[in-house]
DNA sequence: GTGAAAGCGCTAACAA
DNA sequence: TTGTTAGCGCTTTCAC
């Protein structure tokens, strides 16, 4: 009744013979005869033997597991990262075990801390909000285990990245303001020191600039907190002055969301008296009243890349050298925005 | 250059003592003197020994990893039970393995397999939309490994099991559509072999019953696919009826909203006409316009208890006795059904 | 084509 | 309080 696991032993002993043989026809080796490798196969099914890939693992030091480290999974942007990690982790017979930083840097280094003893073989990662010291990663490289860094990254990690061009697509999204007619957009920004809300903000200013408008950073550049929250104190604050703006570009769709409901409980029209652009596209955008301009970054297949050069990594046996990948975001245009016709 | 990992052997030459003197040391075991327990504890810093989980597992049989397995974890109700789980996982020392069916039960049966072989301590599941051969998940029970059910649940799996009172949330939510003068209203449903899709229509047409309504189960019972579209096409189908609904009871928020959308496309006012309640208290539901009334069920929550249960299990030795926990949803009332002021 | 034996790194029973 | 030893289940070198 009390069954203990099937081991190779077992097999060995019902079939009378040695248990390297049967590790060698499981694992579908040459060198044993075909009718071997059949019989082994057939009693392994019998007797419901699974490998116990810790003996495996601890023999040659592959786990065949690869860690995922993030903000917070729940998030939808996160959630659709670790989605496209398994797309290609799972059919390559990879497991993911996923960790989470809350923003802090000391969750950061307990949970690679984790990842390191559970031996994973590589690790995806985007840093935590706060992260300035980078010495819990170094510890990954000193071990060898390939690291991927998605979304924020930093170059001052040894590691191949996998990113957005978030400069274009919020240069794309400003333009498209000024297309439909804006001459004095505000952008909603976030941290600086993450490179994602640096490009937002330098693409923003730059397609200002290039379509010869006047550009004042104080007047026109708001750092808050990315929450609908943020968004409707932000267009509290917007709404209060003598000359509100008539363009509104957030590097998140929350905060669009937040701010765009608030300005229409006070009575503003969107797009016509505020035009508003997000950043994600979450899925319920288009779903708003009206619907969210924003545009689109690809999560899913974010993790798709990452996992994709994890892989290449893992697979060849030189040094891996890092590879940076940067993907094309796609602006959305819906009704928030669309002031011609 | 080229760093072998530190193992308790390294520390022991260094220190001229056992492995095992050092393995009881560094696990702060009784006997062992403080001062010992101090150099030792030292030299494992300095040499950035992390211990071999996989050794250390396959000598105890025990891994400290948990596996997940859900229909997708891209959806925000199992990513917030992810994160649910991790909140009490996570500070016990163990890590989360996420893997995924995506609805088909094939690739629940080798996710299922993957954990397994991965030699999970216990597992957190919720059934693939279409599982109706159980035996993959014999295969836990043959192996002790304790399993917790979540959500999506079936009694013939021998399982604790984590809902909440569907048919509660369903009654309390219909109840209230009556409430608000509605008499007339359509459910729309999904898959009966469910227990979660039964028990709302169940609490659908308990409330309808209860209140003495007329109820007719070929006009006010539709099944639907739960996705925008699905609700958007169940909303036109019920436009395009000689007698249609006064109010509809989504049993999801994205149908819900595909389906007030449709509504208000076509001139159809909410709730003076139609009312509208969905299920699951999305996060965006608040920001629809009108702002969508739906059931909370507390994901995160449900996360937890599961990992509670779990935790339980693992540290009693004893035959764990299968748990079953029911939380109880809110009913979050917004304007798509407020019609009373 | 198959077997014997060693060892991955750790822990724990037993011994001292 | 510490050391010795065996063994978890697997893979692989070397031998036949």
């Amino acid at each position: 009744m009390s069954k203990r696991r099937t081991t190779l032993a077992d097999i060995a002993e019902a079939l009378d013979m040695s248990p390297s043989t049967v590790s060698r026809a499981l694992a579908g080796h040459e060198r044993i005869s075909v009718a071997t490798r059949r019989t082994v196969r057939e009693m392994a099914d019998r007797l419901k033997y699974r490998q116990n890939s810790l003996a495996a693992s601890l023999r040659n030091g592959k786990t065949r597991l690869i860690g995922v480290l993030m903000p917070t999974i729940n998030r939808s942007f996160f959630a659709s990262v670790v989605r496209g990690i398994e797309d290609v982790a799972g059919p390559a017979g990879y497991s993911i075990v996923v960790t989470q930083n809350d923003d802090e840097p000391q969750k950061e280094s307990s949970a690679l801390d984790a990842l390191i003893r559970a031996q994973v073989d590589g690790v995806i990662a985007s840093l935590s909000r706060n992260t300035t010291d980078y010495s819990s990663f170094s510890e990954l490289s000193d071990r060898r285990v390939p690291l991927v860094l998605f979304d924020r990254v930093s170059d001052r990690i040894q590691a191949s990245q996998v990113t957005i061009d978030d400069y274009h697509g919020a240069f794309l999204a400003t333009q498209h303001l000024i297309d439909q007619g804006c001459r004095y957009p505000v952008h909603l920004g976030g941290p600086q020191h993450l490179n994602i809300y640096q490009d937002r903000l330098n693409g923003f200013r730059e397609a200002i600039e290039q379509a010869g408008l006047p550009f004042n950073p104080y007047r026109q550049i708001m750092m808050i907190d990315h929450t609908a929250e943020g968004g409707k104190q932000a267009a509290e604050e917007l709404l209060a002055r003598s000359d509100p703006p008539d363009a509104i570009f957030s590097a998140s769709d929350w905060a669009a969301t937040g701010a765009m409901r608030h300005l229409l409980s006070k009575g503003v029209r969107i797009p016509e008296d505020i035009a508003v652009v997000g950043f994600a596209n979450e899925s319920f955008t288009a779903f708003l009243e009206p619907s969210l301009t924003t545009v689109e970054q690809f999560s899913r297949k974010i993790g798709q890349e990452a996992a994709t050069i994890l892989m290449q990594q893992l697979e060849q046996s030189g040094t891996p050298k890092a590879r940076k990948v940067r993907l094309k975001p796609e602006l959305i245009v819906r009704r928030s925005s669309l002031r011609t016709q």
